[in-house]
DNA sequence: TCACAAAACTAACGATTGTTAGTTAGAATT
DNA sequence: AATTCTAACTAACAATCGTTAGTTTTGTGA
């Protein structure tokens, strides 16, 4: 048994929000490409609607088990920021379309799904936030506006995804060392 | 003299197209908040493309000009960074609505707009890409690969426009400084 | 006060949107 | 062999899309 159409259709779909975004993606789109008419998709899925969550949603939950675990390590901050890293690397070499969704068309879900992936982020980077304070008041950390640290690695994690491509043929753990290297002891 | 209806349109339509990306937001919805018809913004633009070619490139020339300002001037790599750093920082504060349009919605330009966007933003990395191997050989950056230099800084520079909001009270001067601080020496 | 230009309006167009209803061909199960 | 299930299809819906044409209102300068 391989992946059920169900599966095939969400991928497909997700590549597409990648490389347009979801409001410029048709149903009639995702059929195309998957070279079945617009309305055979709803024999398989409730609606377009019902893509956008389970995409996101998938990689959501992959983020919050791994961060949790991170949390839960006995590694002291520095550490736990390099776990961290490399972990965002992992995701995104194994989500990369999910993780474009989830970043530029996450306001387009609705109902519950909205609140929720947005609970998710908020923990997510609360989180993050706690790793990096304690970091600070422990010494291991220069003592620098927390919100600054956070963002400045957060935001270079979140857009991996579009460099992922770019990177070619450079192997993950030479990116994941230099990347560590990079954020965590600057360029100098 | 203040700002005509025509960038009136332009200015409204950033705010949505930032909040909701180009594709979800429609004339009818940049009209209403102007508290208009949709056909009446016809007398003053030719169309929706037009709205989004004019943001866009605006934040473009304004980039584009200011980075040739820092490549000319007699200053070290590092220094060099430095001032980009800076100089993004101003003018996220500056444009923080075409920014956001500019990152998310690019590929919705159509004809020459598209093209010169895109060569736009190929010669600004190759620029930015030029300081970092420069300072690399000189010996002022540690040897590292260029490309995860250039990519950390410049996606971190590039989506701070999200979270310019949330920065709240905190004082320009005081980002740059310690944005400076982060992205150059790292947080230990 | 009159003329003119600017900027709004109403009405409508053809195309596209997400989705539903009902049907059909073929495979799997009984 | 008969039945059920799966997954495709055609056709159509109401709503919305960007845009155009033609008309009316509004404000300004002569």
């Amino acid at each position: 048994m391989g992946i059920t159409r169900k599966q095939e259709i969400i991928q497909i779909a997700s590549r597409l929000f990648k490389e347009r975004g979801y409001s410029a993606v048709s149903m009639r789109d995702i059929a195309q490409a998957l070279d079945i008419k617009a309305a055979s998709l709803y024999n398989h899925i409730s609606g377009k609607q019902e893509i956008l969550a389970t995409l996101i949603i998938e990689v959501g939950e992959e983020f919050t088990s791994q961060m949790s675990q991170v949390m839960t390590a006995s590694l002291n901050p520095i550490e736990k920021i390099e776990k961290v890293i490399e972990m965002h690397i992992d995701v995104t070499v194994n989500f990369p379309d999910n993780i474009a969704t989830l970043n530029n068309d996450w306001m387009h879900l609705e109902g519950i799904a909205l609140n929720r992936v947005v609970k998710m982020r908020e923990d997510y980077e609360e989180n993050f936030r706690k790793i990096i304070k304690l970091g600070i008041s422990e010494g291991n950390i220069k003592s620098q506006h927390p919100e600054v640290i956070l963002f400045s690695i957060l935001s270079t994690l979140r857009t991996l995804y579009l460099w992922n491509e770019k990177r070619g043929k450079m192997d993950v753990n030479v990116l994941k060392k230099d990347m560590v290297s990079v954020l965590i002891n600057g360029i100098i």
